[in-house]
RNA sequence: GCCCGCUUAGCUCAAUGGAUAGAGCGCAUGGCUUCGGACCAUGAGGUUAGGGGUUCGAAUCCCUUAGCGGGCACCA
């Protein structure tokens, strides 16, 4: 259920459908109504209930509507056929205005109770730079994290710095091979950037090139991926993206994290002892139609990625005692997700706690990205191009499971068409009102039946939207539904501003001082609204631009 | 071969199983002597990849064909 308008209607609905009778009650479908003429909410549940009542379903919905009981001043209902359509009261709608002009944080919910969660979310292999393909995961789990912030949850934004992996041992073998003048090795790393390490590292670590390969090597890794990790979270902050934690995977080793979970495994029977490996044999439903037997501590001894990650569950869901974990990964990870869940049941841990959001990958107009190939878009050559807010708005579009293409001249081209600055340019023109109008006499308490024109109620509507908006993009963990209301909050907006361009009397800035102030209100409403939703995108709002 | 995702207007993309599938860009037409024209209004543009099915009702759910992307390691 709801909150907000909708939220009201849906208890107000669903108790006059079971005073008819009826036991379980079918989703309502109560949502907002397309066509304006069929007001502002409806509900087909009348056609829903028919096959159980027996009746046909224009009956129903006329049946429905004398047994609902709706405050006046909120809504009032309208029979079509076999759909229950409601409008808004204007009077409610002027009252919101009021309500929303004094509340900087309109729309803030405790639908989440409070509830820990953590958001992981583009935990890239720190051994270069990150490019615009990284940049869909980087911008999709902060905007989930500002929405689920918004929502009453309690958020913690977290990267997994692989900084022990086979990747990782070969990055530091590759700075090593550069500084001694080596050939790199094999599957090694050969950007310009491994040569600026080598020479960073020279200055930095004295004596590292006396220093016996083996211990010359830890120490090169060590410092190239803290190089790598102050230079990704340089890059994101540019983006409006503050992770709280940089959660190294030698953490969890140091705190025996691995170690317990692959003890715990062995005592309930869950691993299996072949081919001089261990293997992953859990005992859960599912598994052995899902998956196969995986690897978590190789024949010559050494753990694989898998044991890090069962150790990290552990670190997540008891350690840290997260009620949630979100996870964000590529698409090109889709198959480990069976693995990780079966590894959350066999850890003893609840499956469904573990959320993975999928995106699909990001391609170049060219063709695949590649880094041996030198064919990629670094994020920060696309932050200097076209501007953080825009880059952001662009990733935020786009729903996670399409495959994007990106063409690089034409997301420069039309960077100054962007979406986004539509709205930003809707906030400066309220902002710039308010300037205006500032000294002027006027009361000090607004008059809000006032507000009677349409585009002035069309904008409060849109205002009235917003909470519902919120949680529903919350609740399906769909942060591109934002930029969406966003826009046609601008529409409103810049409707509402028109008007006045079409005659000076619709102006905000009149002669009347009541028809003013309570105008002025309904700016500051929609500036509330239209900041908490750029906010929410990790957008600025300017007041001029 | 098996598994996952995608296919909607010329292009980029939306749309909790509900009424006439919507935006932006592009295209056509119209609108400022005074609150910012990075704006507004109107219009053209669709067999929702093809074919079956479920349902009172399908872009949405099921089956199938085709195309695109990804995955199927003692890599991560």
């Amino acid at each position: 259920m709801s909150s907000g308008v909708r939220g009201e209607l849906e208890a107000a609905v669903l108790a006059a459908v079971r005073e008819l009778g009826v036991k379980e009650p079918p989703d309502l479908e109560l949502g907002r109504a397309r066509n304006p003429n069929h007001g502002d909410y409806a509900t087909p549940v009348a056609m829903k209930l028919a096959r159980e009542l027996r009746r046909p379903p224009p009956k129903i919905a006329s049946d429905l509507a004398e047994r609902l009981n709706l405050p006046p001043e909120v809504a009032s209902i309208e029979l079509a056929g076999p759909y229950l359509n409601f409008r808004l009261a204007e009077g409610w709608l002027q009252k919101l205005v009021g309500r929303v002009a004094a509340d900087p944080d309109y729309g803030r919910s405790r639908m989440g109770g409070g509830e820990r969660v953590q958001v992981e979310f583009a935990s890239i292999n720190p051994t270069g730079p990150i490019h615009i393909g990284h940049g869909r995961g980087v911008i999709l789990g902060d905007a989930l994290s500002r929405l689920l912030d918004f929502t009453g949850h309690q958020v913690q934004r977290e990267y997994y710095v692989n900084d022990q992996n086979t990747q990782a041992r070969r990055f530091g073998a590759s700075v090593y091979a550069r500084l001694h003048g080596l050939e790199p090795p094999e599957g090694g790393y050969t950007g310009e950037y491994v040569a600026e390490l080598a020479e960073q590292a020279r200055r930095d670590l004295p004596g590292i090139e006396e220093l016996p390969e083996e211990e010359a090597e830890l120490r090169l890794r060590g410092y190239a991926i803290d190089r790598m990790v102050d230079l990704i979270a340089a890059t994101v902050s540019r983006l409006n993206v503050h992770y709280d934690e940089w959660f190294r995977e030698s953490r969890l080793w140091d705190d025996g994290l691995p170690q317990k979970a692959i003890a715990r495994l062995r005592e309930t029977g869950q691993l299996q002892e072949r081919e001089g490996a261990t293997w992953f044999a859990p005992d859960v439903p599912g598994w052995e139609e899902d998956d196969e037997d995986r690897v978590v501590i190789r024949s010559n001894g050494e753990p694989t990625y898998f044991a890090s990650d069962l150790g990290y569950l552990l670190s997540k869901f008891e350690e840290r005692g997260f009620q949630r974990v979100i996870d964000v990964w590529g698409s090109d990870h889709h198959g480990y997700i069976p693995r990780m869940k079966s590894a959350m049941a066999a850890l003893g841990l609840d499956p469904a706690a573990l959320v993975v959001i999928l995106n699909q990958m990001v391609n170049l107009k060219e063709g695949k990205m590649s880094k041996r190939q030198g064919r990629f878009v670094l994020l920060d050559e696309l932050v200097d191009m076209v501007g953080a807010d825009a880059v952001r708005f662009f990733y935020l579009v786009r729903s996670p499971d399409t495959m994007m293409e990106f063409d690089l001249d034409l997301a420069v081209s039309q960077s100054n068409e962007n979406p986004v600055y539509y709205a930003q340019y809707a906030y400066a023109r309220l902002a710039n009102v308010d300037t205006f109008a500032a000294g002027r006499e006027m009361p000090a308490q607004p008059e809000l039946s006032l507000l009677r024109e349409p585009w002035e109620l069309a904008l409060a509507r849109q205002i009235a939207y917003w909470p519902e908006a919120v949680e529903e993009a919350a609740r399906l963990l769909e942060p591109h539904r934002i930029p969406y209301f966003v826009h046609d909050l601008a529409d409103s907006v810049h409707a509402f501003y028109q008007a006045g361009n079409r005659d000076a009397g619709y102006r905000v800035v009149v002669d009347d001082p009541e028809l003013m102030r309570a105008r002025l209100e309904l700016c500051r409403a929609g500036r509330n609204t239209l900041r908490a939703a750029l906010d929410l995108m990790g957008v600025s709002a300017p007041d001029r631009m």
